[in-house]
DNA sequence: TTCATATATAATAATATTATTATGTTTTTA
DNA sequence: TAAAAACATAATAATATTATTATATATGAA
């Protein structure tokens, strides 16, 4: 039950054009800050309070190397997010044979009202 | 580019406690908005709202059964996203070598500054 | 030492999300 | 045909997220 609410706090963090786009890059590797900035169209205190906000989540970490902080990912769960989020999907799933009233299909679980 | 964005924002529509459990039990069959009142504990224009905005994410859609509108997953990428959200990850990906300063491991990409 | 580099933190204003309350629409039933 | 059931929509206040700006810290180089 706190496992769901964390799992959804991930989600939530996941779900940004930046965040994902940062942790796309570390799921091909170590990546310090400043190769961050080199492609991120941001400024870099925006840059830091992003990753800051992984990094509390538990999703990702970092080695400080000389005055560089280089950051890796850590959650397994994220790389397989990160592999069905750029999968592509044609087509949508079969629409169900429906319904409680017109009594057409089967209707799963219980209905009282 | 656009299909990055949207899949963003799908992802942002799921990372909600409310919207991923209608998700979760819509996985598992029809079910019309009666049904979601009796196990979530919101207001019933909440659901509604809930509901609208996976609608026109083209997330889930309905079928109009009398007074009822039963609603039904239609993304096959939720489906995925649905079983890895509720999937064991125990421990951690292991640390990389590190770093371009000290020449620990391997540094991916280039490196310049 | 002093300066520059690499990065983080804090404060804040703009914007977006959320739940609530009130009301509307459509369909069935009495 | 009037009422109720099932659901949607609109307006709004509370809260959360986001990017910006300014400033701080820590390390290495000169």
């Amino acid at each position: 039950m706190n496992d769901f609410i964390s799992r959804v706090e991930i989600l939530k963090l996941i779900a940004h054009p930046v965040r994902i786009t940062i942790l796309q890059e570390l799921s091909k590797g170590v990546k310090c800050v400043s190769d961050f900035e080199e492609f991120l169209e941001i400024s870099q205190p925006n840059i830091s309070q992003h990753l800051g906000a992984l990094r509390r989540a538990g999703i990702i970490d970092f080695f400080i190397d000389g005055r560089l902080r280089c950051y890796f990912l850590k959650s397994p769960f994220v790389v397989d997010l990160l592999e069905i989020f750029s999968k592509e999907y044609p087509g949508e799933l079969p629409g169900p044979e429906c319904c409680p009233t017109t009594k057409k299909g089967t209707y799963p679980g219980e209905r009282r009202r």
